[in-house]
DNA sequence: AGAAAAAAGGTCAAAAAAAGTCAAAGAAAA
DNA sequence: TTTTCTTTGACTTTTTTTGACCTTTTTTCT
């Protein structure tokens, strides 16, 4: 059985592609309570599943009648594309970032699960553990790589 | 009386026939229990039997809803398959290797253009320059990585 | 208007729930 | 009797879950 945490982002992720739109608006509390499970676990979802590598935003407001909402960004919009490279071409890039990044890319269709697996398998601790200390500048490379031969014209 | 660990061999291989799928997900520690033995017991049976040049590959995740998968890698009978595996596994490799054994598996349909672009460019000098010496071990353990994705039977 | 209460949401660290590692002890084989 | 294979358990690491305490915003009551 999956985790409470897998459930309450696929809930989330099925509300958005129900919602028709890009923009979901939730309350912490209700939520909690659909899973009857403390507030604190919606957080935990969302910094865990929801951050802006991974294509979604979250802004929230606090007090009474407050919310939050999630926003989807979607790759297409040219804005989010320089995002995009801007955040590839950071000198250091550990795995869970790297991870977070590819899941989106994943889920916006931009690569496919076979592409997934093939460029996860490369990145991964145990190909890059003989790099040492310069893993995650390995992986950083790696990834600005796999992201202009996405861009090129002719992939 | 056949030891407690080919039992457990026995059963998880019975269990990937039967799911007639060539993936199963376990837990540890159920399994452990169904043998009454410490978790690690199933540890030393993954490692001595599963292994990928034995045509298996296994994946695990810790924490709270943690598990491990094992994948049936297509190897099966193909004694060469797991020579080639183990022989990948051991070496170091400069890009011209590299490159001519993508190259074959272009060729040999193994692989398609696409995905040879993105691998070429992940194993590329520039991508692995910061690994500096550790270079040509990056890049078989990539390549190792790159093969067993390729043969998984759920590619 | 100002103070207090209520109604949210946020943070952080501890507890819980897995799985991994490694070395020592025991059993079997050579 | 060495050597190799198996079994066990103490300790580690990772991921999730929970709860106590904090901050912000709105509402209600003098």
């Amino acid at each position: 059985m999956s985790t409470l945490a897998n459930k309450i982002e696929r809930y989330i992720k099925e509300m958005m592609e129900t919602a028709e739109k890009n923009c979901l608006e939730l309350k912490r509390k209700d939520l909690a309570e659909v899973f009857s499970c403390v507030p604190s676990q919606i957080n935990y979802v969302l910094e865990t599943r929801f951050r802006d590598e991974q294509g979604y935003h979250v802004i929230s407001r606090r007090g009474a009648g407050g919310y939050f909402q999630i926003i989807r960004l979607e790759v297409a919009d040219n804005k989010e594309m320089k995002n995009l490279i801007a955040a590839v071409s950071e000198t250091e890039m550990d795995f869970k970032q790297a991870e977070r990044f590819l899941g989106r890319l994943l889920e916006e269709a931009v690569i496919h699960r076979n592409e997934y697996m093939l460029i996860m398998s490369m990145i991964n601790h145990e190909s890059l553990a003989s790099a040492a200390e310069a893993e995650d500048r390995v992986r950083a490379a790696m990834m600005k790589n796999v992201l202009i031969t996405l861009l090129r014209a002719d992939y």
